[in-house]
DNA sequence: ATTCCTTTGTGTTAGACTTACACAAACAAA
DNA sequence: TTTGTTTGTGTAAGTCTAACACAAAGGAAT
């Protein structure tokens, strides 16, 4: 947000509007995020959520949508508008509201788009993220975070974080990364199975014992919609600067 | 929103930003939001959700709480931010982008503060509102009455809308009123009771029969926590115009 | 080939929870 | 005292969940 030098300076009779797009990817069987390090003060050199200006005659998830593509250079990725953080002295030069939106992208297509500097881009697992980010990233990136993980539990949302074809092991695999405990493999298996949405392809070997199936997620519902739920509902309390 | 002869008109070259706010409370048993009828074009003499622009250097919370209380006098209200809506023509004459909130406001005191005729404006059932609303508010009133009712499953929001000292039936009757639907008085109590969070006063009578025990809200928990759940989650999804 | 090891996939059972409904309790009115 | 109405509690059948056992399918070692 906020880019170049001395950007958005006109007289600030409104306050500027940004969008922030946090965007989670699968590495190495772990969720990461895409972050960016500022050019410019404030927080030059700091790393910090992709995000910018909305154009005056341009719809908020469209702004979102050109965000992530500048970075990633991906369209027709998930994309969700988290929340709306306008705490009047996020960003020190100005009044600057941002609505957050968080995208998934598929494991079989997270590179990165090309205007950086190799070192000024990164993935960074959602482990062990950076101790200082620009502005008030770090309750964004706890915000989707949240969000994520309580969506896992009743929605499909982990299906758009994997390759097109997958096994129920990697599926697995990845709600245990995700909510951060082990899940009994059979329960699992049967939950997924009973909701409808997979469409099996072919065989595949892993790691030593039997190989996997392959499925493919198919759905008659919408992306993302209601399918099952593992347990009880977690409560996504609003970030602390709103209250 | 944008209320006065051509408020809001500097030179646009920023959106400008606005809270909405949807206030929900209870009048004879049934769910009711507050609308005021607009005095200027657009939509003229038009229904629409309060609302009104975010100061230069004021939190959107600040902003929303204000609206509410030069609408109704009330502070000490529950309030969440429900979503942003930002298509570039929701409204004719500029951009605005909104940022919704809803508000839940006790049965004992939605009073409304006065600097309307009484004519532009009052409470409407939600389940008689009038045809024409302005801008996209029926959108924004329909995804506040989703969110409501799906946080009403597993959240104590509906102890924000009734007075506090209620019984139980009175609970129940809420519950029923808001999620359209009749629930088994025996299941309902056990859960309400399991939950801990009431806290006996007196006896009072009612039409008829048996008269039923008073009780008084008593949460450890933060106020519209999670404590309980009802049935399967409800898909919440997002707003049409921003699909 | 046979055995062993590892991982996938399915079955099963005890316990918890939900749902539906019955019945007792408390009051008003006839 | 009886009847009607509504509150409050009990309970049994059915469903869902959690935990764990076991069979199946491959590779590797002997």
């Amino acid at each position: 947000m906020l880019e170049g030098p001395d950007a958005a300076f006109a007289p600030p009779d409104r306050p500027a509007v940004t969008v922030d797009v946090v965007i989670f990817t699968l590495q190495e069987r772990d969720l990461h995020v895409l972050l960016l390090k500022r050019r410019y003060p404030p927080y030059q050199g700091v790393w910090a959520i992709p995000g910018g200006f909305v154009k005056l005659h341009e719809a908020l998830e469209h702004a979102a949508r050109r965000e992530l593509e500048e970075e990633t250079g991906l369209h027709d990725v998930y994309l969700e508008q988290l929340y709306t953080f306008g705490a009047p002295d996020r960003d020190p030069r100005t009044r600057v509201i941002s609505v957050a939106y968080f995208a998934l992208v598929r494991a079989d297509q997270h590179q990165i788009n090309g205007s950086h500097e190799s070192s000024d881009i990164g993935w960074f697992s959602t482990r062990s993220l950076p101790q200082a980010l620009a502005f008030d990233h770090h309750e964004i990136l706890r915000f989707a975070l949240d969000r994520l993980r309580s969506k896992l539990e009743y929605t499909t949302l982990a299906f758009q974080l994997l390759s097109e074809v997958f096994t129920l092991p990697e599926l697995k695999q990845t709600y245990e990364q995700i909510l951060g405990e082990t899940l009994d493999r059979g329960n699992f298996y049967r939950k997924i199975k009973e909701a409808g949405v997979l469409e099996p392809v072919g065989g595949q070997r892993e790691s030593g014992g039997r190989p996997a199936a392959l499925y493919r997620f198919c759905s008659s519902r919408r992306e993302g919609d209601f399918v099952f739920r593992w347990r009880e509902a977690r409560l996504e309390s609003p970030p602390e600067s709103e209250r």
